[in-house]
DNA sequence: GTATAGTTTGACTAAGTTGTCAAACACTAT
DNA sequence: ATAGTGTTTGACAACTTAGTCAAACTATAC
């Protein structure tokens, strides 16, 4: 397809002074929605605006232009866990995580497609990461499972695995993202205003995982 | 890579009686990780331990052996929403139909891989899919937004959008499956006895989001 | 056994993809 | 203007992948 460059969104000639960085951004998107061997040079380079040929010129080869991205990806990956707030009870604790969380995948959804892409394609290096930060003194997660721990204790909450709650508390604000064009279809506020809906998610996934759904009248457990 | 085909997983010759549906679940393990660009004829044909030429001979081409595939995934897909019971009250219904979507996408993990996958490709067919599903009178979809709506209505549960709810319930019932290795390295029983997880995680999903995690008498909701 | 239909195989072709290179270009300093 | 540096381009070579084909193989029916 397409070796045109010179079009409107794709200034070319003396205006692109930061080729690099657009290189960047057009490799992260491909690799992450089609996976290291799903995405095409060709793809990268017209999501850039630039001749195939630049890639190479940037970074020598597709294998080391994966690297350069994987490596920001990981970075923004575990950012995204580090929530500002941790001083009072759980339930402020895990408000400013999900708004956070949210937030920080919103701002980076490629970040999140591309951890889901290698581990489907069976890549364990993101388990590792993970399984290392945990066992972290003072990483943000570590404290997030204290935290949880905490509140079990105090009796603020009910007792659970912190992990499973991590799991799902990750999932409810990941997955959306991965599945967007399925969001945007079946809730006509995700395609109308992107951001007033994720509002509203972040506010729905804290009062159902927080508060749950039974009324409080009816309390059984 | 290996062309060489009779080794002990792979039988080849006589027994070989079902080239075609070996063919096609392989195909389907493989596009479901991979995606349709990712995916290499030569790994499907290794994956089911045949010679790639037999893909040709069974289906056509790429694209006729792609579309095979995704018929069955799509019908997976919307098989595993039709949990069966719906009498009671909601916490029966939601515990039911969380049981049954795990089983479901427990069963037929490619079918979930395969969803993300589309989705992340910017594939819209199945919001598609799935609009028309919650628009249709009687479908598994749309009795589960009334069972929500019915059970605000007589107060069993506090008001809330039953389209992100389920958006809810689905991400915490699906995401684990599509992180597996990460989820496996996590946490040591996922690894160890895979079943017994699956069963905390059904009975984790449906506490967190039918009571909550706030104990009963801190209540403020 | 021999013929026949269906299946499997290895060798081949055409197209697509990655990576290289020398020439053209643009911009700066002299 | 000219030389020099870094960037961009088009053409090319090496390799990979999809798809074709005729010959070899297997099983069954005659």
């Amino acid at each position: 397809m397409s070796t045109q460059v010179t079009d409107s969104t794709a200034p070319s000639g003396p205006e692109a002074a930061d080729t690099e960085a657009r290189i960047f951004e057009a490799a992260l998107k491909v690799f992450a929605r089609k996976g290291k061997d799903g995405a095409r040079l060709q793809e990268i380079a017209d999501e850039a605006g630039i001749h195939r040929p630049l890639l190479h010129y940037y970074f020598r080869t597709k294998q080391q232009l994966y690297e350069a991205v994987a490596e920001r990806m990981f970075t923004q990956f575990l950012a995204s866990f580090d929530a500002p707030a941790d001083g009072g009870c759980l339930a402020d604790v895990l408000r400013a995580f999900i708004d956070h969380y949210i937030d920080s995948v919103g701002e980076h959804p490629h970040a999140a497609m591309w951890m889901v892409t290698e581990n489907m394609a069976g890549n364990p290096v993101l388990g590792e990461m993970l399984t290392r930060a945990f066992a972290t003194e003072g990483s943000p997660q570590r404290a997030m499972v204290e935290a949880i721990e905490r509140a079990i204790e105090t009796g603020e909450i009910r007792p659970v695995d912190p992990r499973q709650l991590l799991l799902t508390v990750v999932s409810a604000c990941v997955f959306f993202f991965v599945t967007l064009p399925t969001v945007k279809m079946m809730n006509p506020l995700a395609a109308e205003d992107f951001d007033a809906y994720v509002e509203e998610r972040k506010k729905h996934v804290f009062e159902v995982v927080y508060y749950g759904l039974a009324s409080r009248e009816v309390s059984d457990a």
